[in-house]
DNA sequence: TAATAAAGTTAGACTAATCTAACAAATAAA
DNA sequence: TTTATTTGTTAGATTAGTCTAACTTTATTA
């Protein structure tokens, strides 16, 4: 199905939107806004893309991706987040320069074109701003937004990731008697240097900010399954 | 000026129909014709264009370029061919592909986007096809004027660009065997229909006019370094 | 629960780019 | 030089995406 530039940005916008708030639920007004036009302009774009069976929908009801509309969703973010890449890595654009070009250059319609791109840059899995890029079947990896160094003191939280790879980090980590999936609470932080008192399994640690900083952590409330937008 | 991709077309358009034919002079029928669109269409653009002095036109009478449409034009040609060299040299597309790609990322709006390619591809004087890349000054090399069907019965000449970037033509090249640089010796010409033998690579072919007609080619001397007068 | 506010929808209009069909001008041919 | 043909123009319609203004439904709150 051959979709216009604007139908393409409906469908992302729904699925952003989605994204960040954890809501399933967007209506005429969110969208419209999200996209900067007015609701009747949605509304009747929504129609359109009811018509294409690309989103669930009833007057007066709530807004959701069908599943064809999300892989077309999901596709066009692939596309601009490789170009992304692409913009980063290898024309040396800044950081905050790449977003507005790759707008444009997400609409290129080659499937050819952007698995090339993908192998080109040696299938990236993060963008320049740490967003997870999905692979050709919609599939991305979650990626982690806070690290052990944001939570405050007595607050507790589970570390799900690292963010360095390397052997002497890992080796560091076992030997505080932390892993995967383990609860971490914050006791104390020392303002001055940022040395912070952890507990794991009932066993005292103290840890330099640099370690705390390569230490992906979901909430107490992400613990729960809530899924709060600054963990994930 | 902010154009729409529509505009940039017809430009770039009516610099394609005056570069390859060499007239200066063109009418509503042939642009409406070269952009698949009715002659009432072309004829819309046209009073558009005229408004915003992009051309020069009067009612009836012959369309030309202005300074500041011929600038535009140049710089989507450059867009296009620098995508392409893009496309062949980074991503390997292959020669007859990469056309209908750029087609769409030479009208991505970003100035710096392409200064970098440029200069990530190493600011490149000729595109795949051979065709000459301007620069950002609007300024590009000489293109060639002669094709093999120019050549005579016995002489050599070397093939340097094409004229029709059709994927059609230019798998029918590759399957004669020949590509850019390659020599090429004119072995007999029909004198009826002009069918031409042609050796390439010690392999015999024989094309129609037609396609000899769409091969540039450096004559002998050329060849040699003497830029003759005919050839460049 | 009735009044008010917020959210969503509809109708009618506008612009850009296209079309068809009818017409006008310029050019070529008899 | 008149006629026929080609070339170019105009008028009116269509589609996609947008708007404003008026209206309806749903949600909130006093």
């Amino acid at each position: 199905m051959l979709l216009s530039y604007t139908e393409e940005n409906y469908l992302k916008a729904l699925l952003k939107i989605t994204f960040n708030s954890g809501i399933n639920e967007v209506g005429t007004n969110k969208l419209a806004a999200s996209l900067v036009v007015k609701p009747a302009t949605a509304n009747d774009m929504l129609k359109k893309l009811k018509e294409k069976e690309l989103v669930k929908y009833e007057k007066y009801g709530k807004i959701k991706l069908s599943k064809s509309g999300q892989k077309i969703a999901l596709d066009i973010i692939r596309k601009h987040r490789l170009w992304e890449t692409f913009l980063y890595q290898k024309l040396e654009f800044s950081w905050d320069e790449v977003h507005e070009v790759a707008e444009q250059l997400e609409h290129i319609k080659s499937e050819k074109l952007i698995d090339k791109l993908d192998k080109y840059l040696n299938f990236p899995e993060f963008d320049p701003h740490g967003d997870p890029i999905p692979n050709r079947n919609g599939e991305l990896k979650v990626h982690y937004k806070k690290t052990l160094s944001d939570i405050a003191v007595g607050s507790s939280c589970k570390m799900v990731a690292v963010k360095d790879n390397s052997s002497s980090f890992l080796q560091y980590i076992i030997k505080v008697g932390l892993g995967i999936n383990n609860q971490i609470k914050v006791i104390s932080k020392q303002e001055y240097d940022s040395i912070t008192i952890i507990e794991v399994n009932d066993i005292l640690s103290s840890v330099s900010l640099k370690f705390a900083e390569n230490i992906y952590v979901l909430c107490g409330d992400c613990i729960e399954g809530k899924k709060c937008f600054e963990c994930q």
